[in-house]
DNA sequence: GCGCAGTATTCGGTGTCACTATGTACCTGG
DNA sequence: CCAGGTACATAGTGACACCGAATACTGCGC
Protein backbone atom coordinates (compact mmCIF):
# COMPACT_ATOMS: atom_id res chain seq x y z
CA UNK A 1 0.00 0.00 0.00
CA UNK A 2 1.62 3.39 -0.66
CA UNK A 3 2.13 5.80 2.00
CA UNK A 4 -0.44 8.23 0.00
CA UNK A 5 -3.26 5.49 0.30
CA UNK A 6 -2.62 4.85 4.20
CA UNK A 7 -2.85 8.52 5.45
CA UNK A 8 -5.88 8.78 3.08
CA UNK A 9 -7.81 5.57 4.16
CA UNK A 10 -7.50 8.02 7.48
CA UNK A 11 -11.14 8.85 8.59
CA UNK A 12 -12.14 7.28 5.11
CA UNK A 13 -11.55 3.69 6.50
CA UNK A 14 -13.82 4.21 8.97
CA UNK A 15 -16.89 5.43 6.97
CA UNK A 16 -16.42 2.92 4.59
CA UNK A 17 -16.97 -0.08 7.56
CA UNK A 18 -19.76 1.94 8.97
CA UNK A 19 -21.07 2.13 5.32
CA UNK A 20 -20.95 -1.25 4.93
CA UNK A 21 -22.42 -2.19 8.26
CA UNK A 22 -25.19 0.04 7.21
CA UNK A 23 -26.58 -2.71 4.14
CA UNK A 24 -25.67 -5.29 6.62
CA UNK A 25 -23.89 -6.94 9.83
CA UNK A 26 -20.65 -8.30 9.60
CA UNK A 27 -18.00 -9.58 11.68
CA UNK A 28 -14.12 -8.26 10.99
CA UNK A 29 -12.71 -11.43 9.25
CA UNK A 30 -15.28 -10.58 6.52
CA UNK A 31 -15.27 -7.12 6.22
CA UNK A 32 -11.48 -7.87 5.88
CA UNK A 33 -11.80 -9.77 2.85
CA UNK A 34 -14.00 -7.70 1.17
CA UNK A 35 -12.22 -5.18 1.69
CA UNK A 36 -9.07 -6.83 0.34
CA UNK A 37 -11.61 -7.94 -2.90
CA UNK A 38 -12.75 -3.88 -3.61
CA UNK A 39 -8.93 -3.43 -4.42
CA UNK A 40 -7.64 -2.66 -1.34
CA UNK A 41 -5.43 -5.68 -0.97
CA UNK A 42 -2.93 -4.76 1.34
CA UNK A 43 -5.42 -3.95 3.87
CA UNK A 44 -3.92 -4.82 7.20
CA UNK A 45 -6.07 -7.45 9.16
CA UNK A 46 -4.96 -5.63 12.39
CA UNK A 47 -6.19 -2.38 11.43
CA UNK A 48 -10.22 -3.60 10.68
CA UNK A 49 -9.77 -5.01 14.42
CA UNK A 50 -8.58 -2.10 15.83
CA UNK A 51 -11.02 0.05 14.26
CA UNK A 52 -14.01 -2.45 15.05
CA UNK A 53 -13.04 -1.64 18.70
CA UNK A 54 -12.86 1.84 18.32
CA UNK A 55 -16.29 2.03 16.80
CA UNK A 56 -17.91 -0.31 19.44
CA UNK A 57 -16.18 1.61 22.20
CA UNK A 58 -18.13 5.13 20.98
CA UNK A 59 -21.09 3.32 20.83
CA UNK A 60 -21.49 3.39 17.09
CA UNK A 61 -22.24 -0.33 16.53
CA UNK A 62 -23.74 -3.37 18.88
CA UNK A 63 -21.74 -6.74 19.31
CA UNK A 64 -22.90 -10.15 19.26
CA UNK A 65 -21.06 -13.40 19.37
CA UNK A 66 -21.78 -16.06 17.14
CA UNK A 67 -20.03 -19.31 16.64
CA UNK A 68 -18.43 -20.24 13.65
CA UNK A 69 -18.05 -24.01 12.06
CA UNK A 70 -14.69 -22.85 10.55
CA UNK A 71 -12.90 -21.24 13.34
CA UNK A 72 -13.52 -19.29 16.96
CA UNK A 73 -16.76 -17.24 17.42
CA UNK A 74 -17.23 -14.30 15.48
CA UNK A 75 -17.62 -10.98 17.00
CA UNK A 76 -20.60 -9.35 14.59
CA UNK A 77 -21.00 -5.69 14.24
CA UNK A 78 -24.50 -4.07 13.53
CA UNK A 79 -25.03 -0.61 13.31
CA UNK A 80 -26.92 1.27 15.86
CA UNK A 81 -28.62 4.47 15.93
CA UNK A 82 -25.91 6.19 16.97
CA UNK A 83 -23.53 4.42 14.27
CA UNK A 84 -25.97 5.75 11.57
CA UNK A 85 -26.16 9.29 12.54
CA UNK A 86 -22.25 8.75 12.77
CA UNK A 87 -22.65 7.85 8.24
CA UNK A 88 -24.50 10.41 7.96
CA UNK A 89 -22.19 13.00 8.91
CA UNK A 90 -19.43 11.29 7.40
CA UNK A 91 -21.34 11.32 4.13
CA UNK A 92 -21.65 15.42 4.75
CA UNK A 93 -17.97 15.30 5.66
CA UNK A 94 -16.79 13.27 2.19
CA UNK A 95 -19.53 14.65 0.02
CA UNK A 96 -17.77 18.51 0.94
CA UNK A 97 -14.67 17.56 0.96
CA UNK A 98 -14.82 15.37 -2.47
CA UNK A 99 -16.56 18.53 -3.72
CA UNK A 100 -13.86 20.41 -3.28
CA UNK A 101 -11.05 18.41 -4.65
CA UNK A 102 -12.94 17.48 -7.89
CA UNK A 103 -12.91 21.14 -8.46
CA UNK A 104 -9.37 20.98 -8.57
CA UNK A 105 -9.04 17.92 -10.72
CA UNK A 106 -7.50 19.17 -14.44
CA UNK A 107 -9.98 16.90 -15.64
CA UNK A 108 -12.66 18.72 -14.04
CA UNK A 109 -12.86 21.79 -16.41
CA UNK A 110 -14.07 20.13 -19.86
CA UNK A 111 -13.27 21.19 -23.34
CA UNK B 1 -13.65 21.51 12.48
CA UNK B 2 -14.99 18.02 13.40
CA UNK B 3 -12.96 15.34 14.22
CA UNK B 4 -14.02 13.70 10.94
CA UNK B 5 -12.71 16.37 9.19
CA UNK B 6 -9.76 16.68 10.47
CA UNK B 7 -9.10 12.80 10.29
CA UNK B 8 -10.26 13.12 6.48
CA UNK B 9 -7.90 15.85 5.51
CA UNK B 10 -4.87 13.74 6.62
CA UNK B 11 -3.21 12.81 2.94
CA UNK B 12 -6.05 15.15 1.17
CA UNK B 13 -4.85 18.30 2.62
CA UNK B 14 -1.57 17.82 0.77
CA UNK B 15 -2.66 16.35 -2.25
CA UNK B 16 -5.08 19.66 -2.09
CA UNK B 17 -2.25 22.25 -1.46
CA UNK B 18 -0.25 20.29 -4.01
CA UNK B 19 -3.02 20.76 -6.77
CA UNK B 20 -3.22 24.75 -5.67
CA UNK B 21 0.30 24.84 -6.49
CA UNK B 22 0.22 23.22 -10.00
CA UNK B 23 -1.84 25.98 -10.73
CA UNK B 24 0.08 28.90 -9.58
CA UNK B 25 3.26 29.66 -6.89
CA UNK B 26 1.75 30.87 -3.66
CA UNK B 27 3.21 31.35 -0.45
CA UNK B 28 1.52 29.99 3.17
CA UNK B 29 -0.69 32.58 4.08
CA UNK B 30 -2.03 33.16 0.69
CA UNK B 31 -3.45 29.27 0.56
CA UNK B 32 -4.53 29.50 4.35
CA UNK B 33 -6.72 32.34 3.21
CA UNK B 34 -7.45 30.25 -0.03
CA UNK B 35 -8.37 27.21 1.86
CA UNK B 36 -10.48 29.32 4.02
CA UNK B 37 -12.65 30.60 0.99
CA UNK B 38 -12.75 27.82 -0.11
CA UNK B 39 -15.06 26.30 2.95
CA UNK B 40 -12.30 25.09 4.84
CA UNK B 41 -12.91 28.35 8.13
CA UNK B 42 -11.38 26.36 10.72
CA UNK B 43 -8.26 25.22 9.09
CA UNK B 44 -5.16 26.24 11.11
CA UNK B 45 -2.11 28.25 10.40
CA UNK B 46 0.45 26.07 11.51
CA UNK B 47 -1.06 23.18 9.59
CA UNK B 48 -0.16 24.60 6.68
CA UNK B 49 3.12 25.74 7.22
CA UNK B 50 4.20 22.51 8.84
CA UNK B 51 2.92 20.90 5.67
CA UNK B 52 4.82 23.30 3.41
CA UNK B 53 7.89 22.53 5.16
CA UNK B 54 7.35 19.03 4.75
CA UNK B 55 6.87 19.01 0.98
CA UNK B 56 9.91 21.49 0.95
CA UNK B 57 11.86 18.42 2.52
CA UNK B 58 10.55 15.82 0.21
CA UNK B 59 12.14 17.91 -2.45
CA UNK B 60 8.55 18.28 -4.11
CA UNK B 61 8.55 22.42 -4.32
CA UNK B 62 11.24 24.60 -4.73
CA UNK B 63 10.86 27.73 -2.44
CA UNK B 64 11.82 31.59 -3.26
CA UNK B 65 12.14 34.24 -0.68
CA UNK B 66 10.08 37.22 -1.44
CA UNK B 67 9.87 40.58 0.04
CA UNK B 68 6.25 41.82 1.62
CA UNK B 69 5.21 45.54 1.39
CA UNK B 70 3.05 44.30 4.32
CA UNK B 71 4.78 42.34 6.67
CA UNK B 72 7.91 40.03 6.78
CA UNK B 73 9.32 38.06 3.57
CA UNK B 74 7.32 35.47 1.89
CA UNK B 75 8.37 31.86 1.41
CA UNK B 76 7.09 31.16 -1.92
CA UNK B 77 6.43 27.75 -3.13
CA UNK B 78 6.42 26.30 -6.55
CA UNK B 79 6.12 22.91 -7.99
CA UNK B 80 8.56 21.30 -9.20
CA UNK B 81 8.76 17.76 -11.38
CA UNK B 82 8.56 15.44 -7.91
CA UNK B 83 6.04 17.92 -6.84
CA UNK B 84 3.87 17.09 -10.34
CA UNK B 85 4.78 13.25 -10.01
CA UNK B 86 3.79 13.34 -6.62
CA UNK B 87 0.57 14.83 -7.42
CA UNK B 88 -0.39 12.83 -10.15
CA UNK B 89 0.16 9.90 -7.77
CA UNK B 90 -2.18 11.62 -5.56
CA UNK B 91 -5.12 12.23 -8.26
CA UNK B 92 -4.67 8.21 -8.41
CA UNK B 93 -5.18 6.86 -5.15
CA UNK B 94 -8.32 9.78 -4.59
CA UNK B 95 -9.68 8.32 -8.03
CA UNK B 96 -9.28 4.90 -6.70
CA UNK B 97 -10.46 5.69 -3.03
CA UNK B 98 -12.87 8.11 -4.15
CA UNK B 99 -14.53 5.23 -6.55
CA UNK B 100 -14.59 2.59 -3.72
CA UNK B 101 -16.20 4.84 -1.97
CA UNK B 102 -18.83 6.28 -4.29
CA UNK B 103 -20.26 2.67 -4.61
CA UNK B 104 -21.16 2.69 -1.21
CA UNK B 105 -22.86 5.91 -1.00
CA UNK B 106 -27.05 5.40 -1.06
CA UNK B 107 -28.48 6.88 -3.78
CA UNK B 108 -31.84 6.37 -2.68
CA UNK B 109 -34.17 8.34 -0.54
CA UNK B 110 -34.41 6.17 2.21
CA UNK B 111 -32.37 5.68 5.80
C1' DG C 1 6.04 57.55 19.64
C1' DC C 2 3.12 53.89 20.91
C1' DG C 3 -0.05 50.45 20.71
C1' DC C 4 -2.77 47.70 17.63
C1' DA C 5 -4.40 45.19 13.82
C1' DG C 6 -3.10 42.77 9.74
C1' DT C 7 0.50 40.19 7.49
C1' DA C 8 3.69 36.19 7.58
C1' DT C 9 6.29 32.33 9.48
C1' DT C 10 7.85 28.91 13.12
C1' DC C 11 7.71 25.39 16.72
C1' DG C 12 6.86 22.19 20.74
C1' DG C 13 3.40 19.23 22.45
C1' DT C 14 -0.98 16.36 21.81
C1' DG C 15 -4.24 12.87 20.01
C1' DT C 16 -5.72 9.91 16.43
C1' DC C 17 -5.10 6.74 13.04
C1' DA C 18 -3.17 2.96 9.85
C1' DC C 19 0.62 -0.19 9.77
C1' DT C 20 3.92 -3.78 11.51
C1' DA C 21 4.61 -7.77 13.81
C1' DT C 22 3.32 -11.07 16.62
C1' DG C 23 0.47 -14.02 19.46
C1' DT C 24 -3.62 -16.67 20.66
C1' DA C 25 -7.34 -19.83 19.66
C1' DC C 26 -10.52 -22.95 17.00
C1' DC C 27 -11.27 -26.29 13.40
C1' DT C 28 -10.51 -29.69 9.41
C1' DG C 29 -7.87 -32.63 6.25
C1' DG C 30 -3.77 -35.20 5.06
C1' DC D 1 0.05 -34.71 14.70
C1' DC D 2 0.44 -30.61 12.28
C1' DA D 3 -0.23 -27.48 8.43
C1' DG D 4 -3.30 -24.17 6.91
C1' DG D 5 -7.56 -21.60 6.83
C1' DT D 6 -10.55 -19.14 10.05
C1' DA D 7 -11.02 -15.47 13.61
C1' DC D 8 -9.61 -12.06 16.94
C1' DA D 9 -6.29 -9.09 19.75
C1' DT D 10 -2.59 -5.81 20.82
C1' DA D 11 2.00 -3.41 21.82
C1' DG D 12 4.90 -0.41 19.36
C1' DT D 13 5.87 2.89 15.41
C1' DG D 14 5.41 6.80 12.29
C1' DA D 15 2.75 10.28 10.01
C1' DC D 16 -0.28 13.91 10.18
C1' DA D 17 -3.66 17.71 11.61
C1' DC D 18 -4.43 20.55 15.58
C1' DC D 19 -3.45 23.74 19.55
C1' DG D 20 -1.15 27.37 21.58
C1' DA D 21 2.24 30.45 21.70
C1' DA D 22 5.98 33.14 20.01
C1' DT D 23 8.45 36.06 16.68
C1' DA D 24 8.79 39.74 13.23
C1' DC D 25 7.57 43.34 9.81
C1' DT D 26 4.29 47.01 8.28
C1' DG D 27 0.99 50.94 8.32
C1' DC D 28 -2.65 53.38 10.92
C1' DG D 29 -4.99 55.94 14.58
C1' DC D 30 -4.37 58.24 18.86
Amino acid sequence: MGKQMTEMLKGTLEGLVLAVLSVQSAYGYEITAWLREQGFADIAEGTVYALLVRIEQRGLVDVQRVPSEKGPPRKVYSLNASGRASLDEFWVTWDFLSDRISHLKPQGHHR
